[in-house]
DNA sequence: ACAAAGAGAACGAACGTTCGCACTTTCAAT
DNA sequence: ATTGAAAGTGCGAACGTTCGTTCTCTTTGT
């Protein structure tokens, strides 16, 4: 009869996944072959393909493990939290949870992957627009205790925080030796200036 | 004799390169075969490589020829333009020069392949580079205008507008039923609000 | 005539994957 | 306790395919 099977496997395809990302984001989805895996793994190819139906399949696994981490994290950030202290929660996540230069090659090889994988173009969708349900009910919350400029649509608000996340992921991934924490919170200042949390903030637009 | 060879070799280049960005952008750089190309160029393999010496050295000058394209572009534009009107130029040209779907896809490829390669990743930065410095030239002459707060750092305030260009093209490559231009508009609105101490454009065109 | 341009078969290498087999662990039946 | 079948796990050679590239040869324009 099998062993315990069922935790076991899934631990192995775990300590599996966490391998293949090394090597996916030292030389690239395509550039690394299942042979390089199976090398850093010390496993044969018969062994992996116990775990993994195919090459690609280890790649959707990464990218909903990766899914999943982040869900959780924003989770577990309350409803009510300051704005800015979401903020910084959010850049706490991006820095450990999903921001270390390793994690970051393999985000820009999942983006470009989308391009033309509808598959992962439509789970990388998904994430994003769970994303910004989250982001907009916290701005909301936000507008409602008068933090941040009322007169914001609350989407085009969370749009526009997503967008600097991926903007700071760029401009971090070109320029590792900068100091996160500092363009980190730079990126806060500007989501703060562009929301007005502290600025005499016109209404709507005009205010000459 | 030969024929009037320089030039027609170079013209023929650009239709080559211009095909192939075709290619790329629907099945990404490694999916896309020599003989996709040649398929898709009615050429023999052969011929091809009269051209370019490998598929590589395709993708290279694909992305010097887009860089080309961008700082030309972004030179056209003279440096003492309204920082508000620098913006509106910048996403015409992230439009129709650079900002086609097919466009958007080669550039997240791009970025994804300069995780890996050394060489490309060079490129790109010495590119945002380029940009950075035009970009900070023109806000520090908006801010000697009075048109942007003064008290901000040109070069971080340079930063934060290439962030938005990033987040600008992810958004729009993961949603491309939007409307571009409304899209545009909206983060040329947030980097407005984040650079004025109080008032947005003065006389914007559109009324909300 | 000559050289550039092109054609297309052919090459070796590398790819993702499969297959047959051996080893280990588990557990019901003895 | 011992046994033995079953199932989990692993190995690694081998498969067929496809890759980027090269080579030889023909065509074309001057």
């Amino acid at each position: 009869m099998p062993r315990q099977t069922p935790e076991r496997h899934e631990a192995r395809r775990a300590e599996i996944l966490t391998a293949c990302l090394g090597c996916f984001a030292r030389k690239g989805f395509h550039r690394t072959s299942m042979r390089d895996l199976c090398e850093a793994l010390a496993m044969s190819p018969g062994a992996l393909y116990r775990y993994f139906d195919s090459k690609e399949s280890i790649i959707l696994a990464m990218i909903d493990r990766d899914r999943a981490q982040w869900e959780e994290a924003f989770a577990s950030i309350p409803a009510d939290t300051a704005f800015q202290k979401v903020l910084e929660s959010l850049m706490g996540i991006a820095e450990q949870g999903c921001g270390r230069i390793e994690d970051i090659a393999i985000f820009w090889q999942v983006t470009a992957e989308a391009t033309t994988n509808p598959e992962i173009a439509a789970v990388l969708k998904r994430h994003y627009t769970a994303f910004s349900d989250r982001l907009e009910l916290v701005i909301r919350r936000s507008q409602e205790r008068g933090e941040i400029d009322a007169t914001l649509k609350p989407r085009d608000a969370a749009v526009f925080v997503i967008s600097c996340f991926d903007g700071l992921l760029a401009r971090y991934s070109f320029d590792p030796d900068t100091d996160w924490k500092k363009l980190a919170r730079q990126f806060q200042k500007w989501i703060a200036r562009a929301f007005h949390t502290a600025e005499p903030a016109p209404t709507r637009r005009k205010k000459s």
